[in-house]
RNA sequence: GCGGAAGUGGCGAAAUUGGCAGACGCACUAGCCUUAGGAGCUAGCGGAGAAAUCCAUGGGGGUUCAAGUCCCCCCUUCCGCACCA
């Protein structure tokens, strides 16, 4: 090594070398790795450079990386699950800053949300101190990890100057008609006490609360009008290859797009076919996604809830206790757990409805299978291409009819038939013969003409509740006036402060409603007595565009500038777990659109690439608190220092596979980063004039280093597979260990272990900074090693001088044969032929075939 | 029920394209060293066998000179959706 690099503590140490010759273990002993001594001092000086992890400005015009991690529910611990997701993230984030990339790479506090009143209820402490105190202690935990957050870009949801901005997209959206209040059958939550958005509903029962089933309630509610969207969300899929087909098949499904027509079924009434005059006339509207099949329907089935089904039971007393019952044995089952297994069953309306395509009355039933909240809550049914209608028809005996055959074919397809495209109507009128494409085509337009009928397409995606009945949120910036209505709050009027020192209950409505100061205001239109809306807004708004707000935390006249927006978005990495595939994840999709059609960005997406890491398990399971199976990464940290801790979580597995947590591995990789520490300290003091007089042995080193170096340099580019690469680096490390033991060590040049050992340091710092930026100093490198660019594998040095070829006889193993790399094939076969082994095997037998794979293997088939 | 992912030593795993199955690490065994450390070093470590060799990637078939990898059938686990008409 240069001379230059030997000042500072490596001449300390090479003097503490001399000083005990004769006690060689002692001077190992002072070579001992102490993160406990190391990590705290750099921790010290990273926290004392604020630029550190600072992006340059947007204005530099340098290639940018946004690698971003979703941001945690402060909860006043950071467990296994998040160290995994940040050292993922940091490990790409330093990889990206030495390739020279201008990265942005924020960390901020999901604020709002119940377990801060939780806490409140509990512990009688306000939640914003509870909130802000597990903030300040999960802060001191990332810095403790080494993470290379840029602190300035710091974003808390629950601060005024954060949350101004919820209202103020409210307003925004308000304006636009994408902000609406309504009347509407909500899901609450009485263990919540409060609405939850459909998106929070999971088996029927909360999010929160696995056990606790969702009760319906009629209640006047703010929504987002996300269904706007539906189209663009899902068409937007398809141009997110970046994101795991997983997440987008979730997404897909959520959104649940069904392309069908609607016709109109008149309600003949009995009363009616019996001569007599019904004033009313009933119509049921059903949706099929198969109008092809029309002609074979041989009943409507209503749904126990739809309005026809009350209005038929208002005049039937035994059918309206019927549906109650239905109903009573709906809501038991899904108390049960057991929705999904209760039995199909329905009961006869007596009534009659027509079929406007072929004129023929069938019998209108009640269903239990009939949901109210799809499509119309009405269908026809068509038993003979239905499973679960065919399943109906024989319970109860109906009757099935068959009209759609498979092409081509004699005999009868077995029912029920679900027709591919490739069927032909059969007993269809008109229709009959025509293809099911053709047909659906063909019947929409005929039901249009007539009236009867259109083309339709439903989704499941509803429109985003958003209000909730709690106090630790965003208040909605709605006043109630009496002579005008309901009236925003003028935009210089936010943020409309969150009230301090409120009682928080679980009962009695919103908590703001008992805050008098809060409640009355004036009307912002007449200056009259006005009221506030109470309810504050679903948490999932604060985490719909919190990652725009890090480039410029601090605006205060908007939520960002748009020439930031320009240049750092969408996202090029965002990580986090799988769990948030729907709620999170469509909620920023949304509002990134929305915030497009405002002017305010250009992207129509907000991140390019997505990567859902695995979970954290231990002995077989999730970690969890109920499950007492928890490893706290604090005592990690303390027993085998951070290093080590974020280094094993990306060595035991893959990052997209479940992680088994076992504390040995923990160790393991601590006495690995020991090896490495006194491994280096030893050639730190290395003179820096010895010629090579082991070419061959430097040469196999400088290849493993040059091949490790483009193994993880490929690595970082897309698989992502760290536990390998950190393999690999060990792999480099023993390499050089076993060359030193094999007294040859005397030998290497200075300028090989000038390379060698730069190189590995470098190699180590995206995964181990504490120890890459301590031997980086030790070794007497100036500079921030991650300002430091990243190593480039040198081609020639990489290259195999000899090949190893595995010699098969009938495809099976004999003998590994060395050969000088690039020999030509002929002279491969021809020498393994005559290898003893091999031609013990193959003399006497005749030769049927032989295989080589150039640089790869041999193969002789013989008989 | 439908859809997806996975199943490889005692354990976590490796094997980017069909080409030496088990890299790297843990645990374990034996030995060395010692200022006795949650340390270091050496060797061993899928199974059977004294060995030659044989057997082994959830099970069963198949394609191929060659299969953990491709095809068919089945089993198990995890995840998602779950009457979506």
């Amino acid at each position: 090594m240069s001379s230059s690099e030997q000042s500072g503590k490596t001449a300390a140490n090479h003097d503490h070398l001399d000083a005990n010759t004769q006690r060689p273990e002692a001077a190992e002993e002072a070579l001992r790795y102490t993160p406990g001594e190391i990590e705290p001092r750099w921790q010290q000086r990273w926290d004392a450079d604020p630029g550190l992890y600072a992006a340059e400005s947007h204005a530099g015009g340098k290639p940018k990386f946004y690698c971003l991690e979703m941001l945690p529910y402060p909860s006043g611990q950071l467990h296994m699950g998040h160290v995994r997701n940040y050292a993922i993230g940091d490990a790409l984030a330093r990889f990206m800053w030495m390739r020279g990339y201008n990265v942005l790479h924020p960390m901020g506090w999901d604020a709002f949300g119940l377990p801060a009143e939780n806490a409140a209820l509990k512990n009688h402490r306000q939640p914003e101190e509870w909130t802000l105190a597990n903030i300040a202690a999960m802060r001191v935990q990332m810095r403790r990890m080494g993470l290379s957050y840029d602190w300035s870009t710091e974003v808390t949801t629950c601060l005024p100057e954060y949350y101004r901005w919820n209202q103020w997209f409210f307003l925004k959206m308000y304006e636009k008609g994408l902000a609406y209040r309504k009347q509407s059958k909500v899901n609450w939550c009485p263990e919540c006490a409060t609405v939850l958005a459909n998106e929070q509903v999971i088996n029927g029962c909360c999010w929160r609360h696995e056990d606790t089933l969702v009760e319906q309630r009629n209640l006047e509610q703010w929504f987002f009008r996300i269904t706007k969207y539906a189209d663009e969300l899902l068409d937007g899929l398809d141009k997110l290859p970046g994101w795991p087909d997983k997440v987008r098949t979730m997404q897909r499904n959520w959104i649940g797009r069904s392309e069908g027509t609607l016709v109109d079924f008149e309600v003949q009434r009995a009363s009616e076919s019996a001569g007599q005059q019904v004033s009313e006339k009933q119509t049921i509207t059903v949706f099929t996604t198969r109008v092809d099949t029309i002609f074979g329907a041989t009943s409507v089935q209503l749904a126990p809830e739809h309005a026809v089904t009350k209005a038929f039971a208002a005049s039937d007393p035994k059918l309206a206790a019927d549906v109650a019952a239905m109903l009573e044995q709906q809501k038991a089952a899904r108390e049960a757990g057991d929705i999904g297994a209760i039995e199909k069953h329905g009961v006869f309306t007596g009534q009659y409805a027509v079929n406007p395509f072929n004129a023929e009355r069938v019998p209108i039933w009640v269903a239990n299978y009939i949901l109210a909240d799809y499509g119309t809550g009405a269908i026809m049914s068509v038993p003979a291409h239905d499973e679960r209608d065919f399943e109906f028809a024989e319970k109860y005996g109906l009757k099935i009819v068959r009209v759609i055959q498979p092409v081509g074919e004699t005999e009868d397809a077995e029912l029920p038939f679900l027709a591919e495209d490739d069927a032909v109507l059969v007993e269809s009128g008109v229709f009959t013969g025509l293809g099911c494409v053709d047909a659906q085509k063909k019947m929409q337009a005929l039901a249009a003409e007539k009236g009867f009928g259109k083309a339709t397409t439903t989704y499941r995606l509803k429109d985003w509740g958003v209000s909730r009945q709690r106090y630790w949120g965003t208040p909605i910036p709605m006043v109630y006036c009496e002579k005008d209505g309901i009236v925003p709050v003028p935009e210089e009027q936010l943020p409309v402060v969150l009230p301090k020192q409120v009682e928080i209950t679980q009962q009695g409505g919103s908590p703001l409603g008992r805050v008098p100061e809060f409640v009355n205001t004036t009307c912002p239109k007449c200056g009259g007595p006005a009221r506030r809306e109470t309810d504050t807004m679903d948490t999932f708004v604060d985490s719909s565009w919190y990652f725009y707000r890090y480039m410029d935390s601090k605006n205060a006249t908007a939520p960002f500038a748009k020439e930031k927006a320009d240049y750092w978005f969408p996202i090029d990495q965002y990580i986090g777990g799988v769990e948030h595939a729907i709620l999170h994840l469509i909620y920023s999709r949304y509002w990134t659109k929305v915030m497009r059609d405002l002017g305010l960005i250009e992207n129509d997406e907000p991140a390019t690439r997505l990567f859902t890491q695995g979970m954290v398990i231990r002995n077989g399971a999730k970690m969890s608190k109920s499950k007492g199976n928890v490893v706290s990464p604090d005592e990690m940290i303390t027993r085998y220092g951070a290093d080590a801790t974020r280094m094993y979580a990306l060595f035991a597995a893959p990052p997209d596979r479940d992680l088994e947590w076992q504390e040995d591995g923990v160790a393991g990789v601590s006495r690995f980063l020991s090896r490495v520490y006194r491994l280096t300290m030893r050639y730190a003091t290395y003179p820096p004039d010895v010629k090579s007089s082991a070419p061959a042995a430097e040469a196999d080193l400088l290849r493993k280093l040059h091949q490790t170096i483009a193994k993880i340099t490929q690595d970082f580019s897309g698989r992502w597979h760290f536990n390998t690469c950190i393999a690999a680096i060990m792999e480099l490390a023993n390499q050089v260990t076993a060359f030193e033991q094999s007294k040859n060590a005397d030998k290497i040049s200075s300028a090989a272990v000038t390379e060698i050992f730069h190189n590995l340091i470098l190699l180590l710092a995206p995964f181990a900074p504490f120890l890459a930026a301590e031997l980086w100093e030790q070794t007497g490198h100036e500079g921030v090693i991650l300002r430091t660019a990243w190593p480039i594998a040198n081609i020639e040095l990489a290259r195999e001088v000899a090949m190893e070829i595995p010699v098969q006889v009938n495809g099976k193993l004999v003998e590994v044969i060395k050969f000088p790399a690039g020999l030509d094939d002929l002279a491969v076969k021809e020498a393994a032929k005559l290898h003893e082994k091999v031609a013990a095997r193959i003399s006497g037998k005749q030769l049927v075939k032989e295989i080589i794979v150039t640089g790869k293997l041999v193969n002789f088939v013989v008989k």
